[in-house]
DNA sequence: CTATACAGAACCATTTCGGTACTATTTAGG
DNA sequence: CCTAAATAGTACCGAAATGGTTCTGTATAG
């Protein structure tokens, strides 16, 4: 539930470790080894990584892969797009057709649509450089609302 | 995927149904009837919010649910934490034990919970009564980088 | 005392997910 | 060339989660 999948968060385990030699190429192989995970998964992975253009391929002997763009220039949202398979949403809608329509008429809908968009803009706002550092790189000024403040009635 | 389940999607329609008359009961019946869903499932999603409190319950004949607070004062945040069974997050971590632990001493993780409050952030800020209405009651600033705008917040 | 309605737990079918296997293709190097 | 190393792509399978239903119990109005 509201949760990425194991592969999205391998994907960041990954891209996070090759981001460390920008210049050099990483082997599955080695990946898998160094991160503790299986050769087959790793590779799947770097595969959709690589399908979607996060990284570069090299094939062959000493082949391997590498960021195809700087870590600072690729962003949360992009590995979660690559990875997952579904499009960005919380909710499906679409999917349950003849709920919404009926009476209510789905004004929520809109709603969840704003959710969405705030949440979005969380992960496109956290890049890949951020993620290998130290928390403090992520721009982050309320660590947490306080207990109150909350039902202030919005009345826009 | 990173999409609430379908009992949570259920359990936003039916609370925002019992929202629109705060006098009254609805008996599951009546909101599946209205909603078009199952009555078992209507009837198990208001089970569970009922046992975390977000509706009250009145058994017997003549018996249903209403809302235990004002619509104003129930986030979106609580009925996803009532209706979905893990805990909240976006990534597991400590699932997979032994990953992190390795040499890359995963300072991803503490980036990833920075994530996770901004979401949840987001999901607090948005009420059972903004869910409600028509767009533009969700506030909708940028909770991520606006450094000014509301900071009236305790950040304790 | 009966009909109505919620409480709670258990259950099952289906889908999704994580992981693996297999085949094909590309490239470096002797 | 020919072989070894390495990626590309697809297909498959077992396990877990999900959605939905059923059944038994309890409370209450009339």
């Amino acid at each position: 539930m509201l949760r990425i999948s194991k592969i999205t968060d391998y994907g960041t385990l990954v891209m996070t470790r090759i981001a460390t030699r920008p210049e050099r190429h990483f082997s599955a192989a080695e990946l898998a080894e160094g991160l503790g995970l299986g050769l087959p998964t790793v590779s799947k992975v770097l595969k959709t990584l690589a399908r979607h253009g996060l990284v570069n391929s090299l094939r062959g002997a000493h082949g391997g892969y590498n960021l195809a763009r700087p870590a600072s220039a690729i962003t949360m949202a992009e590995i979660i797009d690559a990875l997952e398979e579904q499009p960005f949403g919380l909710t499906e809608c679409s999917a349950s057709a003849g709920v919404c329509e009926r009476e209510s008429d789905c004004r929520i809908r809109v709603n969840w649509l704003h959710i969405n968009t705030v949440v979005r803009r969380a992960l496109e706002d956290v890049s890949l450089a951020d993620m290998a550092e130290p928390a403090h790189a992520v721009r982050h000024e309320h660590p947490l609302r306080g207990p109150d403040s909350r039902s202030k009635q919005t009345v826009s």
